[in-house]
Formats: C-alpha cells, sequence, structure tokens
DNA sequence: ATTTAAATACCAACCAGTCGGTATGTTGTC
DNA sequence: GACAACATACCGACTGGTTGGTATTTAAAT
C-alpha cells in the first residue's frame, strides 16, 4: 500500500531536504519533522538512515560540499589556461549562480557555522573543514597567479583565498538582511576588480 | 531578602545578557531561560519587559545598534579630516574590535539574520535596517572620498560602503568556522589595500 | 495606596529520539 | 526454483524532557 520509491534514494532525498530547510531556517530551528515532511518521509525512516539531527547535519555538509566540489571542478571556466583567467571566471560563475530564491543559492557551511560553533564542536569542525578546502582549491591558483604576475607581492596567496571566500560569505549575509541578491552581486563586482589589480596583467602599474 | 538591584537597570541587564546568548547560541537556539540565567534574573522580570522572545531579539537589535552607533561616532579615526583617513582609519578600528572571545565581537545582526530571515521578517527588517544604517554612515565618508579623489570612477559610492560591510560580516563567518580571527585580520588587510587603491592619493596611477 | 518590578509555580505545545511492527529484498541450501 | 533465514527500509504511535508563555503572589518605590 506504501508507495516506496526505489531503495537508497530516500537518504538522498533527506539529505536534498535538509539542505532547503536548513538553508531556510538555520539548523537549531530546523526540526526533524520538519525535514521528514519536506523529504515525504516518516521519522522512522529519518531515524532508520541518520543516528542524530547532528547526524544529518554532519552528512548534509559533507553532502553539500560533495556537490559544489563537483559544480566548481566541472565548470567550465575551470578550462581557462592563465590562473588570473580561472579567478576571475569563478567570481562570475559565482555571481551567475545567485539566482532563484535565496535559500536555493546560499551556502549551508556558513549559515550552520554561524549559530552552531560554540555550542556544536563536530559541526563546526565539518564546516570549517570543507569551507578550508575550498579555500584550498582557490589558491592553487591564487599561488599560480602569484608566481607569474605578482612575485614580490606583500600579501600570501592563502591570505588571498580566504579573502575571497569571505567576501562570498559576507554577500550572502547581507542578500539576506537586504532580502534580494543584488547587493551580492555589486559587492562581487568590488571583489573582482580587486583581484584585477593584484594581478595587473597589462603591466602600466608596478 | 532578594537583593534588588537599581531599578531601570535589569532591562539593560536582560539585554546584555542576550548580547552575549544570542551571540554565541544563535537566536533559535537561545532560550529565554538561558537569557534570565545569564542575567541573573527570572522568567517572571523577563516578561515583565518583554511581551515574548521576538520582542527581545527585536529589542536587542535595536540596543546592539545603538551601542555600535555610539561606538563609532565616538571613535578616535572619526576626528580625520579626509575621508579616505576615516574609511581606513574605520577598518583598522575594527581589526582593534577583533579581540577576546568570538561571541564578543562578532555582529549580533549577521547572526540573528541568517537564521530568520525567512522564517520572522520582523527581525529580518530590523537587522536590515540597522545595517543598513551602519552602511550609509560609510557611504556618506566613500562619497565624499569619490568626489575628491575618484570623481569619474565606475563604481557608486553605495556599493563600496555595502562591500565593506560585506567583507566584515564574511570576516566573522569565516573567524567562527577556522575558530579564530587571525583570518578576519588578514581579510580586513586586503579590503584596506582594495580601499587605497579606490582613492589613490599618490596620483601614480590615473 | 497605587504602580512598578520581580519571584514562584505552572501549563500546553513541541521536539528529538524510541519502539514494535510490517513490507520488501537478499542469500544460501536442497 | 522453492523456501527458510536474515537483513534492510520504512512506518507511525508514543515518551520524556524542554520551551515559550501565563497566572498568581510578593515586595519595593513613589
Amino acid at each position: 500500500m506504501t508507495t516506496r520509491i526505489a531503495p537508497h534514494d530516500s537518504k538522498t532525498r533527506i539529505l536534498d531536504a535538509a539542505l532547503q530547510v536548513i538553508r531556510a531556517r538555520g539548523y537549531a530551528a530546523s526540526t526533524v519533522d520538519d525535514v521528514c515532511h519536506a523529504a515525504g518521509l516518516t521519522k522512522g525512516s529519518f531515524f532508520h538512515h541518520f543516528r542524530s539531527k547532528e547526524d544529518l547535519a554532519l552528512s548534509a555538509a559533507d553532502y553539500f560540499a560533495a556537490r559544489a566540489d563537483r559544480l566548481f571542478a566541472t565548470a567550465p571556466y575551470r578550462a581557462a589556461a592563465d590562473p588570473v583567467d580561472r579567478l576571475l571566471g569563478y567570481v562570475d560563475f559565482r555571481v551567475g549562480l545567485l539566482r532563484g530564491a535565496l535559500p536555493q543559492f546560499t551556502c549551508l557551511l556558513g549559515t550552520m557555522v554561524q549559530e552552531t560553533y560554540e555550542t556544536h564542536p563536530a559541526l563546526r569542525a565539518a564546516c570549517g573543514r570543507h569551507m578550508g578546502d575550498h579555500v584550498a582549491m582557490l589558491e592553487a591558483d591564487v599561488a599560480e597567479a602569484r608566481r607569474l604576475y605578482a612575485p614580490d607581492a606583500p600579501w600570501s596567496a592563502d591570505s588571498v583565498a580566504l579573502f575571497i571566500q569571505s567576501v562570498l560569505q559576507g554577500a550572502f549575509v547581507m542578500a539576506k538582511a537586504r532580502g534580494g541578491p543584488e547587493g551580492a552581486i555589486e559587492s562581487l563586482g568590488h571583489l573582482r576588480r580587486y583581484l584585477e589589480s593584484l594581478f595587473d596583467r597589462s603591466g602600466r602599474c608596478a
């Protein structure tokens, strides 16, 4: 009588639902029932797949990070030969992602870590680790760009990568406060201009 | 027998407690009892001063914004004659605030709006309004600096002010994810360098 | 004496997590 | 290929503790 869906699909559906619900309401305010309802499943199924609510959050963080990794690793801008083009392409690509409703394009990791960093050490660590991985991906391009265009610059590659990520996280916060992504797009425009100034390929200034 | 504190002091103590508790745990995970305990008062007193938990959050947002307004309005860097010095002084001043534990220097408004923007319209509006006021304060200096040093710049004063605020909010998120403010300080260093490049007073480049 | 401030006791709703049970594969054996 | 024996997936009612909020009472201040 109960309509059964493809096996092993339920866990993914719960994770997809968690992504939407937690990004909309935050971690603490998201109830297990909310997630179950959004996934079209019941609590029995939920606790079959996840030990606890925090276990779900940890799995959702992994799931979100894995999806993001794939998204950026296969994005067209990655094909650019010049590392600066890849960095600017990254920023442009992120601007292109700012579409639809806020819960659909904001960062699960930034949302969760802001409210759990003091109370849920394992969650903080997971968010920090995944964000660090993403920053490391950026840092590789920044380091290469630095070698090519700014070998004597007074800044480190990892601080630039971290800065890029900070601007993005801040843009999400401001987008939520302002009720839309317009300001975030302008902020990414400033980030782009800054990156261009760091790796000036026209040679007009030293 | 009950030790009574100065009248009208209790409400302030609840607000101070709310600032600490909400910045540490977030809005949803902060219980009224948590706040009462941190303030050394009981729920009876709490609901005498505040209609509801959301009313507390709204009042705390006002309280936080008023304190911040005073702090920045009276800060030494405000005395600088040149608007660019005031902007760079603002960034330096904010770096100086990154001391002590994370809940003590992070932004209540950014923390709350991230988890309530979809579910608590009044809270989102309050956070958005106060953040907008702060951005407007910055915008005044940016506009003056633009008139003096970059009248033909392709960017608007308000987008720069918003960018400054985005970098700060993002720096807070990353500080939470990384467990310390070191990276945030580096990010503000990049912000400072960008602002210097926008208002180049040395005249070496166009 | 009236108003304001604060304490105690309490409640109804809610929520994470449990439990007994059912339906659906899967595997090994003859 | 029939059939146990077992494992996996899922359901939905239930529970014990928590939480926002209320009702009642006490005490101080003017």
